[in-house]
DNA sequence: GAGTGGTCTAGACCACGAG
DNA sequence: TCGTGGTCTAGACCACTCA
């Protein structure tokens, strides 16, 4: 049960994957060729890319074309902090985490008439964040605010800043997660393979008076990311809906 | 920056998403055999199986080792609704979701012992729940609960429904969710693909006294789970707690 | 046993990155 | 330009399902 079907490149990956955790490969090294690798183990380069493709989905290596396969450095985990208040995510951010913002002027169109209950074609703002650690790609937002919420001609950092101060207060933030393969777009981005998973949060604000204020689509990096949600005192649900 | 590289297998995949999603091919409906979609094509196999690999991934196809690929059943989407106090996942069971639970009893090891905060070779009583919708995989969960807090010699299933009145009320239900490749087994398990991204969740909760009373691994299908995390006056805490 | 998917081979040609 | 990874080919052999 353990081994449905002995496969050579599972014990290729497990090859590496050990000299990798035991320092015989060290962060940031280069790999051997593709072609020399096959060759050490005696397999075709089919196969050999096949190993390397399941590091890559656990986010050990990092494949860069015409480069070669890299031994990636164990990043910091993104911590997703839920029932949060802050637009992007929420990491104490020690670390030089810089994030860059473009806004955009749309109109409500397909799956965001839903998600912020307005009608077709009503002024929306987008706020597009990508988060860097360092040189690592580290976080991929799209905020979407009702137009009149988020005045245009303010530039896309201040008005993060300033969304929550001009806005009545929530009355519920829920948040979605799910799991999925990234789009081609947000795969070369957030510079992962589009064989890893990401963590896609989808976070909808909602003011006192039951309007939607806040739409956010959050994708992050599924081989270190993680997303917390912390409840105290939870009643009993069915009780409670008894 | 659409078309990074114009690939086959996307063209193909393309073309079988279009007739799925068109009607031509009917939900359980198998697909001709690989060979034929090749010759059809005119691309070689493996090419072809990149192609049905990218539909795998995202949960249009199941493909059937020694018999064939299946357009499957549009699934309905399992939602699982955090800050909960029961065990498993719990839609709203109208439907036919019957779990097979089985219970076993081991001691505190490895990362168990850090997630319930034990010593090492505390007894533990796992309850591993794997639930079906009908003939489809639905969820597996691992719940681990201290022994003293589960008699053993009580079958799982009425374990499972007893465990929440045999502790005191909880104070703190923290859930963690990430998304990553399935292991072998949760693949093998849940009948999915090793390429579709799972999202796993833990939940540990923790009595008023501090003390860890249950932690629960849950694995979900990505094609098909959601997770929500509702917080309600996120800014007014004291009003929740009165 | 016939047909199917699962794995693998040994190449080919193209696209990208760095010197 | 040269070495690299990206994509694809046209097969082979094995394992599984089903009649």
């Amino acid at each position: 049960m353990t081994r449905p079907t002995p496969t050579r490149r599972h014990a290729i990956a497990d090859d590496l994957r050990n000299q990798i955790s035991t320092g015989r490969l060290k962060a940031g090294e280069r790999l051997p060729s593709e072609a020399q690798l096959a060759a050490r183990y005696r397999v075709s380069t089919p196969t050999l890319r096949n190993a390397l493709a399941l590091l890559q989905g656990e986010g050990l290596i990092e494949k860069i074309h015409g480069s070669g396969n890299y031994v990636r450095h164990p990043l910091r985990r993104i911590l997703y902090v839920g029932g949060g208040c802050a637009p992007a995510a929420q990491t104490p951010t020690e670390w030089d985490l810089h994030t860059t913002v473009r806004t955009t002027q749309l109109r409500a169109h397909g799956h965001l008439t839903a998600l912020l209950k307005v009608s077709p074609r009503s002024p929306l703002t987008e706020i597009l964040c990508l988060s860097h650690e360092g040189e690592s790609p580290h976080s991929l937002a799209r905020i979407y605010v009702p137009g009149d919420l988020a005045p245009a001609g303010i530039p896309g950092e201040v008005l993060v800043a300033r969304l929550a101060d001009m806005r009545p207060p929530l009355a519920e933030v829920q948040e979605k997660a799910s799991a999925r393969l990234p789009t081609e777009e947000e795969a070369t981005v957030l510079r992962i393979s589009s064989t890893l998973a990401v963590l896609a949060i989808t976070r909808i604000a909602t003011d006192t008076t039951g309007r939607v204020v806040e739409a956010a689509l959050l994708v992050l990096p599924g081989d270190r990311a993680d997303a917390v949600f912390t409840i105290r005192h939870p009643v009993d649900v069915r009780r409670a809906e008894a």
